[in-house]
DNA sequence: TTCCACTGTTCGGCATATGCGAACGTGATC
DNA sequence: GATCACGTTCGCATATGCCGAACAGTGGAA
């Protein structure tokens, strides 16, 4: 029985390489903090199992450096996590040559559109957007702030076909393959043999594996040395998400959509 | 002569607090990868002063909790930025609110539209649209990516005209007053008549104080206790930033705009 | 090819910074 | 006004982070 970690693999203090511990617990804290949206030093310390002077002084210390703040009632994350992040995301090719293409597919489709790339076995949302015709609510804005498998999405699984097999058993190994619905992947053959038939169609479908009631198509991006980059996928309740617009017409315009990122990306490649 | 940090403010490792010099560190490293876009051990062990070997260990420890990935040539900031960076933003209410707001008034007024908060004394651009006429290129995408100070903007004005007097002072004391312009308001007094000016209008005027060329309007956005949670400008050259638009249409729309992001806050107001 | 110069990586020892517990200060609640 | 819970500070013992030196791997130059 494999275990999987939920929000961030490895969370140090292994036996592999030398670390620094101070530090691993100094991330155990930003963990802590996100995981409670505001916390003290007291809650803190009960919670990583550490002294209130050791949370305290870590505490104090992460709030000199910018990452958290103080508020009446205890820390909390600092906008510094948000002026990094946004800096990270622009650095990626995949996002600055991707956003445009993605709100050309979203208007056009009238469905939600996201890119996707992968960090540590898990998926990262790069960037979406919702077609008038797509689901409403909270789940839009709340997928961005968190990771994904892999397993069950139509971008995360274009993206694992595109994945040496060894890399994709390493990912299975440490996230394992849980079940979102009835229909996700839960077995490692399964698996496999799902991404030998993405190779074969050159995109990938999420057929009510992630949400009950949606579908979702998603194709790879390549490097020039046919590296995965991430993936473009759109989807949308099955209502809409049936019959040749399912099968052809959507296949088609994704795929050309991520070509067309794929060409921008190469051509303006470094890096 | 009071000196300014560039970057983040107060990088630990002062006479005050007791903080963990390995944790600052770890801070340095962070800052210094961010600065490098892409750094190795060697490098970075020079960058900050210290030993390859504590260079390297520090480098792989923030690797394994996931803040750093380690490419070809160097590291790299990890999308776990990214991640945590748009949960802190989804988290303020000022954004979650501010959003459909400024994506109104940028469709219906076509010009540049943000919205700001303020952390350590430096502004933090939340979100930003552009609408049609206002300037194009790389300005609007890196904005967010960076702090500003904020007695050259018309948002960061507006929050300054909001703080105590003795807020503003601390303010300056550690970030100074540097020119961005020759508008640009670099002496003491002159930003404090400057800010009872925009108290009494109720919105702050940046009259080619930031880039020359361009104007802005900025109005505040408060809470039910009249702190400032942050403030709503919109930008653009002066060619289509003058007369009655610029006097008196403009800042009146900004500034209903702000409010009814004011009362959608506080109707949901709960933190 | 061989050499060299440059990285990244590992190791052990010493100094010290870290983490703990206990004590203190402070503000709320009953 | 007493009690509680929290944040904060203090000294101390020891774990641990930092260093320098040595080792390994890589790429380029001759």
């Amino acid at each position: 029985m494999t275990v999987w970690v939920v929000d961030w693999p490895m969370t140090g203090d292994d036996d592999g390489p030398r670390t620094l511990k101070t530090v691993t617990t100094a991330a155990r804290v930003i963990d802590a903090v996100r995981a409670h949206d505001e916390i003290g030093a007291s809650a803190l310390a009960e919670y990583l199992d550490i002294s209130k002077s050791t949370a305290h002084i870590h505490l104090t210390t992460l709030e000199q450096n910018g990452f958290l703040v103080q508020t009446d009632s205890g820390y909390r994350l600092a906008f510094k996590f948000t002026v990094l992040g946004e800096y990270v995301r622009n650095r990626s090719p995949l996002y600055r040559y991707g956003k445009p293409e993605v709100d050309d597919l979203a208007e056009e489709t009238n469905q939600y559109t996201h890119i996707v790339t992968e960090e540590n076995g898990t998926g990262i949302n790069l960037y979406q957007v919702k077609g008038d015709t797509s689901i409403e609510g909270e789940y839009q804005t709340e997928k961005i702030q968190r990771r994904d498998h892999l397993h069950y999405t139509a971008a995360g699984k274009a993206i694992l076909a595109a994945l040496p097999r060894e890399r994709v058993e390493e990912i299975v190994d440490n996230h394992g393959l849980p079940a979102q619905t009835a229909n996700t992947i839960t077995d490692r053959e399964t698996l496999f043999d799902e991404l030998d038939r993405v190779r074969e169609r050159g995109f990938a479908y999420n057929d009510e594996e992630e949400i009950d009631g949606f579908r979702a198509i998603g194709a790879p991006i390549r490097d020039t040395d046919d590296r995965v980059r991430g993936s473009l996928s759109i989807s949308g309740p099955t209502s809409i998400m049936q019959g040749e617009r399912y099968r052809e017409t959507l296949p088609e315009r994704v795929t050309r959509s991520a070509n067309v990122i794929e060409v921008n990306i190469n051509m303006n490649s470094q890096s």
